[in-house]
DNA sequence: GTCTATAACGAGATAGAC
DNA sequence: GTCTATCTCGTTATAGAC
């Protein structure tokens, strides 16, 4: 009895769950965190309002597995992208490449929207938040701590500032994409960004002096 | 009669107006357009609810008179930028002074805020906050044509190009400090971004090959 | 121009049947 | 696990007295 009921109702139940998730992390990232709601998700979903809390009892217990899951799955694209590249500026190519991926679906990345909402967000919530540039930055220092000592970067500055700045300026740049109306805005920015990080080659340096 | 009347009236209109301008310009920047209600506003200026509502018939009509009071005062300190100071590194630093100053009052960019909300605006506000970023980039072009023509500042890409980058960065920086809870991560971004446009200086460039 | 009072609606959340 | 029904509160906005 009981073998044959729990099994199958935890499957469904984790399915479910995700279907909210996935619903949920869409509407934070094109309308914020407080500018949706168990209705939108209801609707979303193709569940009703009382069921959602079935799942999620309360919106910041539905928050908090939010930002988990994202930061997780974020996690698991840079562990990716490490063993799939060796060469830094590949590396990067391939971080910039998530942003992109986020922005063509016409969403801003989960935790800048949160950045944003987080006067309003609860402790938890805001937690996590900070963890996942952390971590973000974190990966970052370390590609490109081993970009530059194989000569492959060049920059004013150390490695950790380095990678503060290429999250701000992601962040930034989705950000102003949207702002402006203007997709483009971003790849603009990933490429000068990656301009600016390149050795300088010989042949090229000469228009400078 | 009318004459002593029209000029008082509409005096005190214009104060109490701008009173409710700056409660609700705070609560923008602070919690987002979407996380603030007339009850915040009304406990702020010390004003009932309905009042508010002679003044800014909407909530729409409030954020537009906003956003375009926003990008007016931010104009006119761009131009007192450009006329007090001459050298391009200079201008940039103050204009990097102005999201500190923003920063330090633990607040966000209004319209950096409302690009993150750009998906619940009202259309009026979206349009008007595209024209900030607009302006930002124009007027930093100008800057930085003059600088690079001049031999002051150094980098890869177009002043354009550059000028867009800049907004980003910054923006990204304000949104990634509040989200990262460290203040001080927008003066790490300014300086490597100061530090990566500095023209090579020939002692030091020695490091690099 | 400001007030009190209230309308009309949507939010997050709960109770209890199935 | 999902449903219907309901509660309570906060939201934007309006009516009308002063």
């Amino acid at each position: 009895m009981w073998y044959s009921r729990i099994p199958m109702g935890a499957k469904r139940d984790i399915k479910t769950a995700d279907r909210i998730l996935d619903a949920a992390e869409k509407l934070v990232q094109v309308r914020g965190f407080n500018a949706f709601s168990y209705a939108d998700v209801s609707k979303a979903v193709g569940i009703q309002k009382a069921s959602l809390h079935h799942h999620f009892a309360t919106k910041t217990d539905l928050g908090v597995a939010l930002v988990e899951r994202y930061r997780r799955v974020f996690l698991e694209a840079l562990a990716g992208i490490e063993s799939e590249e060796d060469a830094a500026v590949d590396r990067l190519e391939r971080y910039i490449g998530l942003y992109r991926t986020v922005l063509r679906k016409k969403r801003m990345c989960m935790c800048g929207m949160l950045a944003a909402d987080v006067a309003t967000l609860p402790t938890p919530m805001r937690d996590s938040v900070a963890v996942f540039f952390a971590e973000n930055e974190s990966w970052l220092t370390r590609v490109i701590s081993a970009g530059t000592s194989r000569g492959e970067l060049h920059f004013a500055g150390t490695p950790a500032s380095m990678a503060a700045f290429i999250v701000s300026s992601l962040e930034g740049a989705m950000l102003v994409a949207r702002g402006r109306g203007e997709p483009a805005h971003l790849d603009d920015v990933a490429s000068l960004l990656i301009a600016n990080m390149r050795p300088p080659t010989p042949s090229r340096s000469a228009k400078a002096r």
